[in-house]
DNA sequence: CTGTTAGCGCGTTCAA
DNA sequence: TTGAACGCGCTAACAG
């Protein structure tokens, strides 16, 4: 059912069928009802790829995700989808599982002309052939740094963060504080390790232990904090750079007898629901993550308006809500 | 940077080069050459608008979810992707949040020919507006039924689970077993509750308490345990529709100072992560999700390639899996 | 206010 | 083995 056949149903042009469905030109009310009589009888939908294609716009944006089961993600792309669908945008999420095939194969969504921009939460930076496949097109980084200047991105100060975590610890008197890390591939991970690793050195602490977690997930936070647990001594802290890692971690420690926070206190980040919702209740460095979605979207539309926009680096405030497990 | 200015810039002509992209007919080595190097140099990507427009396929399927951040349900998502890659089909992620203009504006991407088909695992059986656009394009229900049998699905037998679990907790001694279910518009939720009616009437049983959880989060399953603790007396067992909200539920019980499983026992629904992290390790019914979603695909593609190829509803196993928390 | 027509970029005949 | 020409369904410019 296309176009043609229902100009050929109603009686007129197509030309006069097509400003019916935009709301654009005049049309005289009585060959608007017929015209919209006639796709009424036919059910006719419109065809997306011949009107993206001539239109060359789809007011649709990709998001890459590497983890979408994440509750800090799902959070983020909550605050995308909200602002994108105030601005008339549809998203298209693209689960990449940090895996290269897949994410040449989403990207092919926005070379291929599908989406008008990306917005990726996704450590690619690092690998020039997708950087390249996404071309001069709008692209926003989410949650994560760009590495060059040129792509616009929003996130918090991961290292003040991370530091801030580590000098309060010290301050409560922990001294073998160790870090549940993630896939160095993230530059977020990079600097929040970096921040880690400065505070100790500065204040001389050389019980410095570094585990990383093979995913963002409980399981991978278990496993990770198993291993902590095999070091002698043993640390009396632990800052796991997401709830996710952290709430593993906290499984781990109780089953192997051991009291959170007399016996190791464990810090988390995000703020998702999560933290809440285990025992004890998770102190953790709570990002603004519906906001940052939502600001990707703000950066990303203007660049899709406005190409010649410099690209911009968004930094929103964190903070550390401090909960039971500390 | 069209597939007119590969032509131009290799000396040859546009068929020539639709040949070398899409490996048909028959090209002379030293101008297949020629056109590659052109392709490379200019860094040149199809437009997949107009090659979908043209072949009116587009190897893309749409997944439609009410929840992405569910574990469950990014368990089958994951089995969608397998199933779909080895096909050489791609996924675009649709998240409706159960609400009918996110619906209606992701089905569009089906009734506008960007995608072949569709899996959902949504209520929308129950919404006329949806299934006219859906019309007769492939489509697939994922861990739901469908209403009608027109159209095919992959699931469980929920109300068989349900029964099982509840005669179970009767034989464990629990008198008073409450079930914590989610939105009745999912025909999964209302069989659930179905089968747990049915056992408790048939040992007449007249202690029947349901709550409904707002969504299915842990801090929903939470608050509908809230109020199921202000029942007196206190159910001595609850069954909920996920593993999720069971992690709520405990969560409450816990907070109200009883032991878990010795005032009350709990049955999530699922076999998630979830139900292995939780404290005590949660007793649940295990759903086949990866091969849930995997099933989905093989029925879509059939669907696609196949038009006139009857509904079919799958069944697959499911089964008990008992932990400490009963 | 309306209709005709020229592309958008591509794959695919059909002749050569 | 190749190229010219058509049409997928739509919007927009232009002429009436």
């Amino acid at each position: 059912m296309s176009i043609q056949k229902i100009a050929q149903l109603a009686g007129v042009s197509v030309a006069t069928v097509s400003r019916v469905l935009n709301n654009s030109g005049t049309v005289k009310p009585q060959n608007r009802e017929r015209v919209l009589r006639a796709i009424a009888e036919s059910n006719y939908q419109p065809n997306l790829l011949a009107r993206q294609l001539r239109t060359a716009r789809s007011l649709m944006i990709l998001v890459m995700v590497s983890n979408i089961a994440n509750p800090f993600c799902a959070e983020v792309v909550k605050g995308i989808e909200e602002e994108a669908e105030n601005n008339g945008y549809r998203i298209l999420l693209c689960n990449s599982a940090a895996d290269l095939a897949r994410s040449r194969s989403g990207l092919k969504l926005l070379s291929g002309k599908i989406v008008d921009g990306v917005i990726t939460m996704d450590a690619l930076a690092r690998l020039p052939e997708l950087t390249t496949l996404i071309g001069g097109a709008p692209w926003v980084q989410c949650a994560e740094y760009a590495d060059s200047g040129e792509v616009s991105c929003v996130g918090i100060n991961d290292m003040d963060a991370a530091q801030h975590v580590i000098s309060w610890l010290l301050g409560l008197g922990r001294r073998r504080i160790a870090l549940i890390n993630h896939d160095l591939s993230y530059r977020y991970a990079r600097l929040r390790e970096q921040g880690y690793k400065t505070v100790l050195q500065t204040h001389g602490n050389h019980w410095c232990v570094v585990e990383y977690a093979s995913a963002l997930t409980s399981a991978a936070g278990r496993v990770a904090m198993e291993r902590l647990l095999r070091q002698h001594p043993l640390p009396d802290a632990v800052f796991a750079v997401s709830d996710t890692l952290a709430a593993g971690a906290m499984r781990a420690i109780e089953l192997a007898g051991l009291a959170i926070p007399q016996d190791i206190a464990v810090v988390g980040f995000d703020g998702t629901e999560l933290s809440e919702m285990v025992s004890p209740q998770l102190t953790t460095v709570e990002q603004p993550s519906r906001e940052i979605g939502r600001q990707a979207v703000v950066q990303l539309l203007n660049k899709i308006h406005n190409p010649d926009a410099r690209a911009q680096r968004i930094m929103l405030d964190w903070r550390l809500v401090k909960r039971a497990s500390t």
